[in-house]
DNA sequence: GAAGTATTTAGAGAATTTTCGAAATAGTTT
DNA sequence: AAACTATTTCGAAAATTCTCTAAATACTTC
């Protein structure tokens, strides 16, 4: 359920753009925006599925919105994907 | 550019469950097909897609095609998500 | 409180993805 | 080689995703 969000957020180009962006320090909307060739508002589309999938946490400052990398929820991926890696990790198969 | 193609391909709920019963063991595409409601078109149109995502192999047995496996692509998502998972990975920053 | 700035939401079209049934391919068995 | 089995490919419909412009929200500053 969360899982497939995640999954799904994560399977965009632009979206994993925005990650990467905000890898190296938090950034406004406007900010974040400005370094693609997209609309305002399809940017802001994709910073929601962000959102929605909890990849990105959001923090109101004057009249910014800050996005934030929010990394617990990288660690789910990485659990789930770990277990095909060869490693033959734990044998939980819950949530394809 | 493979990333891309590798992490389309695991944005799929169908693809994942596939993914999830070849880590049992190799199968045919007929095996495969027959866990799911689907037709076996759409079952060869997803393993077409992992196919080509590198994330199994075929070989062919008599006249039956066995998928399994590639743990070796898993890895390289996983060096990708691991960057942001808080661990602060290596700082490469190609093929968003 | 009016004007301005930052951002999201709404509505709609374009593009991509998923699905199916039918036909094609390829190998196997008799 | 004819009949059978396993699987893929084709063509098209349905569903989902991405994008845009325009309008709505919400906060700030003058």
């Amino acid at each position: 359920m969360a899982l497939n969000t995640t999954f799904k957020a994560i399977a965009d180009p632009v979206r994993r753009q925005i990650l990467e962006e905000l890898r190296q320090n938090r950034q406004s909307a406007g900010e974040i925006a400005a370094h693609f060739n997209l609309s305002q508002a399809t940017v802001s589309y994709h910073l929601k599925l962000l959102r929605s999938a909890g990849l990105v946490t959001v923090t109101k400052e004057k009249n910014y919105l800050y996005y934030e990398l929010n990394a617990s929820v990288f660690e789910e991926m990485l659990t789930w994907l770990y277990r095909f890696s060869g490693k033959q990790g734990d044998d939980n198969n819950d949530e394809a």
